[in-house]
DNA sequence: CTACCTGCAAAAAATTTGCACTTCC
DNA sequence: GGAAGTGCAAATTTTTTGCAGGTAG
């Protein structure tokens, strides 16, 4: 049966192989944010015949096609999610590595009250949370985490 | 004389090598964003007993002592700006690449809240914009541009 | 004096690419 | 049939590290 991401291809004109079959597959099933590893890992157990280097160029071709969205947690690698209609953002648990989506229209509008403000028009947004759950553990036990990208924390693969 | 960013680094305890030193005033001097090979290079330039090597492990010793901030505007380099006492974040016009910083209370504000809606206290923050001029080129002219951090719009190091 | 620094070059880690060989349309 | 896709391994790019000397405090 043909799957969501398959279908996506299929109408932007791209050549369906039986590796981006796969791949597009994988991902159509991906209820997390896995990074091109992790997806080459569950694409090749369906079908061996499929490489890293055609991982690699299948997100960024459908990337371009705009059917993927690559997304940076820290931690190094990019990760990848199926573009969605509804505008979202993500939180990330940095003692866990979790990943939260969450959705704030009051913040869509005011990114793009800002870039207005500042005459310019809004092409893309990067915006996330690092965070740590209310009454974890004691703040004193806990290093400090660093900002931007906290490096020590590498993201678990999870939505 | 001793340099703004010198000063710190000897206020929190650290050893001040010659190399440390030039580093420090560099990074005192900069008005921008530079990252680690840019950094090299000026630093180099005024003492040329210093190491891509050093560079490296002195900008990771001062975001550990939280002297510098680490950024990633895209284009696959790190780059480091002195912490600031005023948190401020980042547009990157994506025609050019500059980086114009700017403040917004309410952004603040507005994150602290959503981190507590779901049941977090935040850490840290990524926030930029890329974005196009108002008026720039006519919108058909140009690319599409990518989701989170462009690729293909190397910034400039520019504040 | 000695724990910490540094330079050099090699190692890592993630991603891209050249090339000869398939495969879709 | 021909343009486009693929696998493999080598190349790139950015950052880190091991080690044999230096150097600050």
């Amino acid at each position: 049966m043909e799957s969501r991401i398959e279908r996506l291809c299929v109408e932007r004109g791209l050549k369906m192989t039986g590796q981006r079959r796969v791949i597009a597959r994988v991902l159509s099933q991906a209820e997390d944010h896995p990074n091109v590893e992790e997806l080459y890992r569950r694409a090749s157990a369906l079908d061996a015949r499929i490489s890293v280097a055609t991982t690699y160029r299948t997100v960024r071709l459908l990337e371009e096609k705009g059917i993927l969205e690559r997304r940076d947690f820290g931690g190094g690698r990019a990760r990848y999610e199926p573009s969605e209609s509804r505008r979202h953002y993500h939180l990330i648990d940095v003692e866990t590595g979790k990943v939260i989506e969450f959705e704030d229209a009051e913040h869509d509008q005011l990114m793009r009250a800002i870039a207005a403000r500042l005459g310019f028009d809004l092409v893309s947004v990067r915006f996330e949370l690092f965070a740590r759950k209310l009454g974890g553990p004691s703040r004193q036990a806990v290093r400090k985490p660093r900002a931007g990208a906290p490096r020590e924390a590498e993201p678990s693969i999870t939505r």
